[in-house]
DNA sequence: CGCTCTATTGAACCGCATCAACGAACGTGG
DNA sequence: CCACGTTCGTTGATGCGGTTCAATAGAGCG
């Protein structure tokens, strides 16, 4: 759920858009913890204020779609036909902003949270119209170079050449986001590391080394390199 | 687009909700024609009153993902940003209406209009979301067949053994929607046939013989059997 | 009635999944 | 603090599902 809305990642100036008036004190999930259950009940919105969340759905013979990783910023929990369709669970050490459902369906209560929250499910449909491209249309190479990009350019963003890129998330899972197995996502990484795009210094901490040759990989427009 | 809000296919009883009071007259849409292009600016939403639009994507390269069908009752344009974030074209011969896209940001100008709007907004994600499930975990067969029920579960649906259900769109529509190519499409469309779950008057006109083993094959519970 | 566009079917190839082994990192308990 | 076990990531070998290329058949339209 892609929405930089006006949240924050450190807890401070969260205010903006009236988002006190609709909202308990945060709440706090722990790793591997989740949030809701498909099938639960809409009782809550949730902010990411910060961590991680993954939100996923399975069939039932076990199979595992992720549908977005939910940054600090993001809202999480729209219901469809007052249910949750999605899981949510924690990925790291997590902070949450309940938001009553109630002002989600009644206007009146606090117009400017309702405003916000429209516009965060638009940004929503943005975000996962981008999310089908991948899914549709790219090959193992360019999703997962896609998906270095959109953490890439979702997160602080250190210096322009250089930038270090968190993946707190496992090969599994951004396997299940992409469409493809963990198997393939690492060999993508290993080729986007010899082409000579990213660096690692661990698993879960990538500098991506090509800001610009990265993009081109995401769009397949990989300009032949090897290390 | 897969909202079955407050509109109807036959353009008689459309004025629950207050859609009267944000919409100007019907306009009408020979197949093949545009509704609007992405990156064009956001001026009205629309509601699908009859016929089918295309919602679709391409990537720089022309690789192309159709994003949604839009059936009547669905409202299509949401924007991003201010701009229109998909190509909106139509399959049939359509007529569509109009939603000043005032409404959408301005609660006070017809907060029931607005709170439908909203709505609309969270049964397109949730409809993508299902959308995900196929691009990311299924198999071609599973795609067609899942197809195949999403359309017959949104048409009108005349019998309960002996659906029929049309099929406007090209096979290679077919494949953008699903990510499969078009020749996959109409293997995996004469696996069923031949397996005897539909039967095929024409090309875009297949007969539904056994609702429950179609969602099966859907699911991927697939009862091997053969004709 | 013939032309063109779309759908179907066949054959060969390829990208990714799957299966399997290995290695590294991490957490746990001694 | 180290030894161990367990989980996660990497790499290799093989097979399959779906793409691609190509030819044919059928439907729609002038």
């Amino acid at each position: 759920m892609y929405v930089t809305l006006p949240a924050d990642a450190d807890a401070k100036n969260t205010n903006k858009h009236g988002f006190e008036k609709g909202c308990g004190v945060d709440l706090s999930r722990s790793a591997r913890s989740y949030v809701y259950h498909e099938g639960d009940e809409v009782t809550h919105l949730y902010q990411v204020q910060s961590g991680i969340v993954r939100l996923s759905r399975v069939l039932r013979d076990g199979r595992r779609q992720i549908i977005a990783f939910g940054f600090p910023g993001d809202i999480v929990g729209f219901p469809s036909r007052d249910l949750h369709h999605t899981d949510c669970e924690a990925l790291t050490e997590t902070r949450l902003r309940p938001i009553k459902r109630a002002f989600l369906d009644n206007q009146n209560l606090n117009p400017d949270l309702n405003a916000a929250l429209l516009h965060a499910a638009m940004d929503e449909i943005s975000a996962m119209q981008d999310h089908f491209m991948m899914l549709g249309c790219k090959s193992a190479l360019e999703k997962v170079a896609s998906f270095l990009t959109i953490l890439m350019d979702r997160q602080p963003a250190s210096g322009d050449q250089g930038t270090m890129v968190d993946l707190p998330m496992s090969r599994t899972d951004i396997g299940d986001f992409l469409g493809l197995s963990m198997e393939t996502v690492s060999r993508s990484i290993t080729q986007l590391r010899k082409a000579g795009l990213i660096r690692m210094s661990s698993a879960h901490s990538i500098e991506v080394l090509a800001t610009d040759r990265l993009r081109d990989a995401a769009d397949g427009t990989m300009s032949a390199k090897a290390a």
